[in-house]
DNA sequence: TTTGATTTTAGAATAAGTATAAATCCTGAT
DNA sequence: ATCAGGATTTATACTTATTCTAAAATCAAA
């Protein structure tokens, strides 16, 4: 029905994609898998990833650091990057609409998505933090 | 007063950036300095521009494509990209400031900043378009 | 089963940017 | 003017993330 192959090495991918909530880069979805007693080329963990981008199981993000991350949380949402750690978090509440409005006024677009990257200290190294 | 040091070079490519309102890369500074006649190693344009951010003269905008774009333009401020041709223009409209509350209370960080990036098909673009 | 298509693999290639080390340029004392 | 030390530029090598390539392996009908 939706043409999908879902290979071994794409399965595997997917499920730790799927089963990580930090948002892993390529790196470190290879790591896993070496983790898990696989050992795929390169190239194909990069094919996997793309592949299940395009089939929209999971999400590339760009979030302005060298590599991207894989997310496979579906439903739109932004997200934080501790200035500190570097863990990334997510930011569930949504873009304000007359926000958006207000900026197609202003640029004379017709504005189809936003992406935000917040950047700040999180809880955790807060509570670190020497005062 | 401030120790800034701006060579030959540095004052270029600052000048580059200065008069340029497109966020022009790395690469396309290159190109311009060599329109003007002048022929810096590729080192000197990115060492350049790193000095020109670290004195805050300009700012790096990473804005999820490959490359880094520079800018002249200090003020806070947010980006919209064609999603069609590709150009960059300015959003002034600030991010929402209950809204960088929402999302403080919401992830428990302390929120630092917010880099917007949103995209869309520009005036231009939305008027080719065949209807 | 042969065949054609798809996928995986290893490795080469690319693109953006950084590091290195020698050469050049400045600056401020002698 | 001359020199020494520091900063800067240059050419080139390197790194990192990712894509490309072409051969080998796998899969899926006919
Ligand atoms: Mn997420
Ligand atoms: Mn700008
Ligand atoms: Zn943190
Ligand atoms: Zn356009």
């Amino acid at each position: 029905m939706k043409g999908l192959n879902l290979t071994t090495q794409r399965k595997a991918v997917y499920d730790i994609v799927r089963n990580s909530n930090d948002h892993p880069t390529a790196a470190e979805v290879m790591n896993r898998l070496v983790e898990q007693g696989y050992n795929f080329a390169y190239g194909t963990v990069y094919n996997s990833l793309r592949y299940l981008t395009d089939k929209e199981l999971i999400r590339e993000l760009k979030l302005g650091e060298s590599a991207s991350r894989y997310d496979a949380k579906l439903d739109e949402h932004q997200h934080i990057i501790c200035v500190s750690c570097g863990r990334v978090d997510e930011v569930m509440s949504s873009v304000p609409e007359d926000w958006k409005q207000a900026v197609a006024k202003e640029t004379g677009y017709d504005v189809h998505h936003a992406n935000v990257v917040f950047g700040g200290m999180c809880p955790q190294c807060l509570k670190k933090r020497t005062n």
